[in-house]
DNA sequence: GGGGTCCGCTTAACACTGTTAAGCTCCCTC
DNA sequence: GAGGGAGCTTAACAGTGTTAAGCGGACCCC
């Protein structure tokens, strides 16, 4: 009963299963999406899923690692500016952008710790081994180079400090924007121009008393 | 078998289910809490729960209105500052230590939207109710008093985005505190530093072109 | 060509979750 | 003392992630 035709040795269905599992933990949430359902969708049943993958966390944790990539390709792009604190808010904006168009991604990206659980090794050895993906070194070497060009005022010369304000700013409005934007309680502004003018207040408030 | 010694007439059992669940759900989390482990710690077993709350959500929901006046009340110790501008930053850093000091309240409050699902109607009941406890207009009362001062730039004039630059910076130090801070391939930061430096960047950086 | 083996899947089941239904016991009231 | 209800118990249900056992076809080697 099993399929004659060729699609693949067997690391075809993985991604099928891949492909799935991401478009109903985007659609509906990863707690939502159950792992029959998930077999429903693939025409197959559930636990025929763990001949793949060893449980639901690692599906979870595929894909997250798939989406650090995706992240640190869109800040590559964005990296493209010369002037460090302009690249800034270059990087900055792409983070944002990320959030605003894959809020369930980033949500379980940034917005869920257990889900990486027991994860922190893999990232850290994953951003070994490429550190070019990695988004958090990106952001450091931006910071530094502002700071080595002498744009930042002295409380601001903590590469790491600064790094993680920068990383605060824009992770602040893009979680906000997922989770609050649509309370009636109050009204939301545009999430992409308050982000644009809280970069601008940002990276000039830190250039109080800079030297260059 | 019922307790025959007085211990209050109905509410006092409710009162213990509270304080129980509070401790269970800031100790290891809502999710990972069962109703049979908060039963067990109360001596009794799970659906003796259901005779004084509807179900689980119910339990989370009351705490939550607990944790928002309590969150309200810090505000209001921390708005005691004349000047608008030290103001905003002074309930900042209170908005800060409570997360710091609450992260499991912090990350039902803000960081799990779903364990609020279907429950603005009630907080925007409250909130009419008890406008002095809503932490929100507080925020905004402070932020249009400096506009109004000409302390803010002209692209700062938005009284509604403005407070939301102003939660989305404090939000955004204290979620990456919560979920980050313990990460292995980052070196972090103190967070209360780090949000003072945040917030003053951010003040000042919203000055450009003042008027006052 | 026939037998062994293994991969991919199915059905059945387990342990656990929140939650509901039925019933028991004690206390208060009339 | 009978009625009734509050507060609890045990039993059970539907749903979850996950595991165990078995079945069918494809492949390989003799």
């Amino acid at each position: 009963m099993a399929r004659t035709l060729a699609s693949g040795p067997d690391t075809d269905t993985r991604e099928r299963i891949l492909d799935a599992a991401r478009e109903l933990f985007v659609a509906h949430g990863v707690a939502q999406t159950t792992m029959r359902a998930l077999g429903a969708r693939l025409g197959m049943t559930a636990p025929a899923i763990y001949h793949h993958f060893a449980d639901k966390d690692a599906l979870v944790r595929e894909l997250v690692l798939a989406d650090m990539s995706r992240l640190a390709a869109a800040f590559a792009r964005a990296a493209r500016v010369a002037d460090p604190v302009e690249r800034l808010q270059s990087i900055g904006m792409a983070y944002v952008r990320f959030g605003i168009e894959h809020p369930e991604h980033y949500r379980f990206l940034f917005l869920t710790p257990d889900a990486k659980q027991g994860l922190e090794e893999e990232i850290q050895c994953r951003m070994n081994e490429a550190p070019e993906q990695d988004a958090y070194h990106l952001l450091q070497v931006t910071v530094a180079e502002a700071i080595e060009n002498g744009r930042f005022g002295p409380l601001y010369h903590d590469v790491d400090r600064v790094s993680q304000i920068c990383w605060a700013t824009v992770h602040g409005i893009v979680s906000l924007h997922i989770v609050f934007s649509t309370q009636p309680w109050l009204t939301w502004r545009e999430t992409s121009v308050t982000a644009e003018r809280m970069l601008a207040a940002m990276t000039h408030g830190m250039q109080q008393g800079a030297t260059g």
